[in-house]
DNA sequence: ACCTGAACACCGTTCAAGT
DNA sequence: ACCTGAACACCGTTCAAGT
């Protein structure tokens, strides 16, 4: 808006930002980099005066996402479980809009420094819910492992048929924020049973 | 070993199997077209005669895979939940054994018919912990998703640091077997937990 | 010295030319 | 009629030639 499609110097952060807006808008399989070069004016080469590689650039926007993960302080009526339930649909709700993120972060060797914060948080949580700091930590996994699998699953194993008999075929397989919710409540449930059972 | 490198007529098996072993031994990257077309001895148009495309292949391997899935019969001496456990263990080093399992069904929107054993198996077993018929069949999914979470995720975010101080930097990332145990457990004394809560 | 067009080494897929 | 070499339309990455 400020300089019209004048081009900008080429920079790190302006690439990653057109890549950003490519993989929320069009999905990963969009984001090449002679399309993020193309849309910056410049040739593919130049990129990588910025970028050492394709998957550094993933890297940046997995970490970039993962900074921006949503914290939800809970409530003073919330009991731990019910905490712990709106701090991971949230999560949920954002790796769902951002449909490449789950992928991104999954098949990444980096370590996301940006979710430190949310890492911290989830663990508080768990504490706050009667858990070790170790069981916080493994529970933190947990989670995170039954998020990744919610939102990476695409095929239909036990293919969800409703109650009215549909199988729905509108959009192929938005995950289901319900069908989440009800595991992550279970989960819950038996970190918070088998508390003694170390190692 | 019958016939030598005589090359046997091409069929559509016959680039199964080779397909097979190339992500057996060597990883999902380098099963391509053109490598399974080279070791048959011919063009890779040719593979077009007998399948559709890549994606076609990679639904018929995971198929196969599937319908191979262990099915672990419960000892009477077991108690449900270390039944639950002995399966669900046993699909985790079966599909570690052969890593491009889990990505490849994930991603695929095929549905692996191959499967319906294991899910009967699985569903029957958490019936047989108490479970009503909807719930052992949202169990079923919960427990494949947790699976499918440990086996995708790549990543260091809670990156295990052991008892003796080191980060083991052998083998980048195989899926660590105990953890998985640590969460399966939990989420099966979970689902135990909240029979009553439907829907 | 810094940038980048053109080339390279790969893909999956198609098609026209061979038998 | 059936098969397939060669081409096509893409990738990510590199390098030699431009300024």
């Amino acid at each position: 808006m400020t300089s019209g499609n004048t081009r900008q110097a080429l920079s790190r952060s302006a690439i990653i930002s057109v890549a950003r807006r490519i993989a929320d808008t069009e999905g990963i399989g969009e984001l090449t980099l002679r399309r993020v070069a193309a849309e910056l004016g410049t040739g593919q080469a130049s990129l990588y005066r910025h970028i050492q590689h394709r998957a550094e650039l993933l890297a940046l926007l997995a970490d970039e996402l993962a900074a921006e993960f949503p914290i939800v302080e809970p409530s003073s009526s919330d009991a731990p479980p019910d905490a712990i339930a709106a701090q991971w649909l949230a999560m949920f709700d954002y790796l769902v809009a951002h449909s490449w993120g789950a992928q991104v972060i999954a098949g990444g060797h980096h370590l996301a420094t940006g979710a430190v914060p949310v890492v911290g948080h989830s663990q508080a949580l768990l504490r706050a819910a009667g858990l070790s700091e170790t069981d916080a930590l493994h529970g933190y996994r947990a989670l995170w492992h039954l998020l990744l699998g919610h939102l990476l699953n695409a095929h239909p194993l036990g293919h969800h048929r409703d109650t009215t008999g549909n199988t729905s075929d509108t959009a192929v397989s938005t995950p289901d924020s319900s069908e989440f919710e009800w595991a992550l409540r279970r989960l819950t449930a038996g970190l918070g049973t088998m508390n003694a059972w170390h190692r």
